[in-house]
DNA sequence: TTAATATATCAAGATATATAGATATAGATA
DNA sequence: TATCTATATCTATATATCTTGATATATTAA
């Protein structure tokens, strides 16, 4: 139960809806391509980042000064009927915009 | 996306979790059973069916004084797949009590 | 018509969640 | 070491949601 809520209360929000359809569109992204490509300050889109990882559709790998999040694979078949039900809304996701001064 | 983000938010409430499952094991009920099945007052059930009912999970057929829920049919593959993860989780539903006063 | 039952809705307070801005941590580089 | 970049976390405020109790509406029965 704890789970479960905590699966659908990541996807409660349409920031995050568009944060995973984003991820699921362009493969692994690092926070701050996310951060320009939406034009959100960085501590909201880590946060959100956040729980979504902990409801377990993204994961993480770390390399240098970078967090490379991507979609969890394997990914259980409920949580793969959300994305395909998300990846059917008609919300405009932006471009990727490379957002790291380094690359 | 608003249709899906009411349809989450729906779900996204341990009481509103534990009517959709009780309706889907007993079929078709009146506000008063599950008023009184639950223990909860009447105000905060019907809410909840409203929000359940809008959200595409429920329908409500009106006969006499009375107001019996269902489960919407037919109901579409994603709303299916949400209903069928509800019953893998393991919570216990109480048992249906007839509350009207009058049969 | 009057009263009782069943359900829906409203209003107020309590709780949860999102946001922005500030600060902390950690790796890279000079 | 000192500094810059990338990311995470904390705090305060704003907004949304849940709960209860009161009230409104509708149907049935006396």
């Amino acid at each position: 139960m704890e789970i479960f809520l905590k699966t659908i209360s990541s996807i409660n929000d349409e920031t995050r809806l568009k944060i995973l359809h984003f991820i699921n569109m362009n493969g692994e992204v690092c926070v701050c391509d996310i951060e320009h490509s939406f034009s959100m300050i960085q501590s909201r889109i880590s946060r959100h980042l956040k729980i979504l990882k902990e409801a377990g559709f993204l994961k993480v790998d770390r390399r240098g000064r970078w967090a490379f999040y991507s979609i969890r694979d394997p990914l259980d078949a409920f949580r793969q009927s959300i994305l395909k039900e998300i990846s059917y809304l008609n919300t405009q996701t932006p471009q990727l915009k490379e957002g790291c001064k380094n690359g």
